[in-house]
Formats: structure tokens, C-alpha cells, sequence
DNA sequence: CACCACCCCTGGACGC
DNA sequence: TGCGTCCAGGGGTGGT
């Protein structure tokens, strides 16, 4: 499940491939995996609105938030909700024929040149909780899109965290996790964050001591950052943009290790709901503040 | 406005 | 082996 740390590996692994190549055509297989503000698109789509004819310039990131930019001016927006790809593969010579029942759940895909040859960029998303984006201009992206996100939280201070959570009487992993307060913290990397910096996740914004929510905002882009360092989490279905699985170097403390010792003081790690997400703590090192 | 439950969707894990 | 059931979760929507 893609987050933060995924999708900046992904740009950074796309970025030499596909910057510089020409979009030569482009095949929509399913036109339902383009959004409009909320839901799916209706409306018109022709190939120039995703990027055929535009030489790609630019790739962007915020939050979990991919941007393809042309030199159109166009840019396309992914997100690859729980189970989206997006990766390069060498072009088949020719198209192969279209199967009735379209299996490999890919439902985009763009022909590049580039000065090495030609390539396909795929964009493969099995459970469809991802989409594709699309507007006349970065500033449309900003404007329609990207505005209603917080800050990215690789770059996240104790100021603004703090900002954020003053007046917030929710648990502080479902504030983490709303991505108009910050953007890119999923549910893997929110309970890894809460753990390092010591806070319980049921506990309330606004009675965590400022000093900790310093900590906090450190703790999140410490754990992002190692993340991307090391590839991203690799778990499920995430794939870089050539492909590869990623490391599976990265050794959550918590995420997905309810009922294990908690690797500081030997704990079991308690696991329960919480905004929805299943969420795992060590109920020794992480204090609730009510 | 703040917050929360629900829904979308599929593959994989698990029980029988 | 095969079938049914449950579960994972990002983010939009609609209710309180």
C-alpha cells in the first residue's frame, strides 16, 4: 500500500526513465479510472488530456499525489490508492490484440520514445481505489487538487504540527492520517511515527505537550525518510517504476506486528481499531494524553 | 466546522 | 482441490 515514502521512490525510480520522452500514444483501456474532483469522470476525454503528443518534463510529488508534467503545459495526476502500479516495460513492436475479459487489470498505458528506444508506461491498478487525474496546467493541479492538502510531510515542522493539532479533539493517528492536515502519512507510517515518538494513538491533539509534538513531527519525517531511503515498505502490491519489488529491508517496530513483544521492552503489542484503520501499539512505551 | 461511519474494490488468507 | 467468508485500506460522501 503505496504512501509517502512509496510514491517518492516511484518518482525518483521513473524520473531518468521518462523525463524527455515524447508521448507517442496513449491506450485508456478503462475509462473509469479517470476522476473529476470527486467521483469518476464524465464527460469527453481525448488522448491529449493525458499527456499523447507532449514531451514529458517534469515529474512532481506531494503527499502520496504523483504529477506527470508535458511541455503542453497538461499534467497528469496519479494516485495509487491501496494497489496501483505504475511502471516502465519495453514497448511490444506491436499492440498485442485486446483479450474480452481484461484480466491483468491494467488499464492505461502510454507509448515513449526516448533517445534509448521506445518504452511503455503502465498504470495497473487491480483493486481500483486509485485514479488518474487530469488538467490544462500545473496551476489547475494546485487549484482544484493539491490546495486541499496539507502541507507534504516530508517537510513537516513542530510549528505547523503543532497548528494542526491544537484544537483537535480526535486521536491523534486519525489526524494523522487526514490528508488535509498533512499530506503522504498512510496507516503504516502513522503507527511507526506514534510509536517512535512515544505517543499513544488514541491520544487527543490537543493535550500532547507542545515539546512532544516536536518530537513528533521529527518522528514522521525520520520514518519517512528511511522509508524512501530504503525503497519504500514493499508490502503487497507495490512495485518501483522499473518494476522491482521494493527492499523489504525496512523493519516496522509495529505495523503489522500485533500480539509480538514490542522491540523495547518486550511487551505484546496491543492492536484495535482506530478511525477506522487497524492500528498496533506498545501499551508500556507510548503514552496517552487525554 | 469537526468528526465519524460507510462505501468502493479485489486478491489473498483461512476454514471446512 | 475448491469453495465460501473475511479482511486489508485511501479517501470521498453524507450523517450527526
Amino acid at each position: 500500500m503505496p504512501e509517502l515514502p512509496e510514491v517518492e521512490h516511484l518518482r525518483r525510480t521513473l524520473e531518468p526513465r521518462i523525463v524527455g520522452a515524447r508521448v507517442v500514444a496513449v491506450d485508456l483501456r478503462r475509462r473509469d479510472v479517470l476522476r473529476d474532483g470527486a467521483g469518476r469522470r464524465r464527460g469527453k476525454i481525448n488522448s491529449a488530456d493525458l499527456l499523447a503528443g507532449t514531451r514529458i518534463t517534469q515529474l512532481a510529488r506531494h503527499g502520496k499525489n504523483l504529477a506527470i508534467v508535458g511541455d503542453s503545459g497538461r499534467v497528469i495526476c496519479i494516485h495509487l490508492g491501496m494497489s496501483g502500479q505504475m511502471f516502465v516495460r519495453s514497448a511490444s513492436p506491436s499492440t498485442p490484440p485486446r483479450r474480452k475479459m481484461q484480466r491483468d487489470h491494467i488499464h492505461c498505458t502510454w507509448r515513449l520514445q526516448t533517445e534509448h528506444g521506445d518504452l511503455e508506461l503502465v498504470f495497473r491498478d487491480p483493486r481500483r481505489f486509485g485514479g488518474i487525474w487530469t488538467f490544462y496546467s500545473s496551476d489547475l493541479l494546485h487549484r482544484q487538487r493539491l490546495c486541499k492538502l496539507g502541507p507534504d510531510a516530508l517537510t513537516i515542522n513542530a510549528a505547523h504540527l503543532q497548528r494542526t493539532l491544537a484544537g483537535s479533539d480526535r486521536a491523534i493517528k486519525a489526524a494523522l492520517l487526514d490528508q488535509r492536515a498533512l499530506a503522504g502519512v498512510g496507516n503504516i507510517y502513522a503507527d511507526e511515527a506514534l510509536f517512535a515518538a512515544g505517543i499513544h494513538p488514541r491520544s487527543r491533539g490537543r493535550s500532547i505537550p507542545a515539546g512532544l509534538v516536536g518530537s513528533l513531527a521529527q518522528a514522521i519525517r525520520s520514518v519517512l525518510g528511511s522509508a524512501i531511503k530504503a525503497g519504500g515498505s514493499s508490502i503487497r502490491d507495490y512495485v518501483d517504476g522499473n518494476g522491482s519489488l521494493g527492499e523489504f529491508t525496512i523493519q516496522h517496530q509495529v505495523y503489522g506486528r500485533g500480539g509480538e513483544p514490542c522491540a523495547l521492552c518486550g511487551r505484546r503489542l496491543r492492536q484495535s481499531q482506530i478511525a477506522q484503520r487497524t492500528t498496533v501499539y506498545c501499551p508500556k512505551c507510548q503514552r496517552i494524553y487525554r
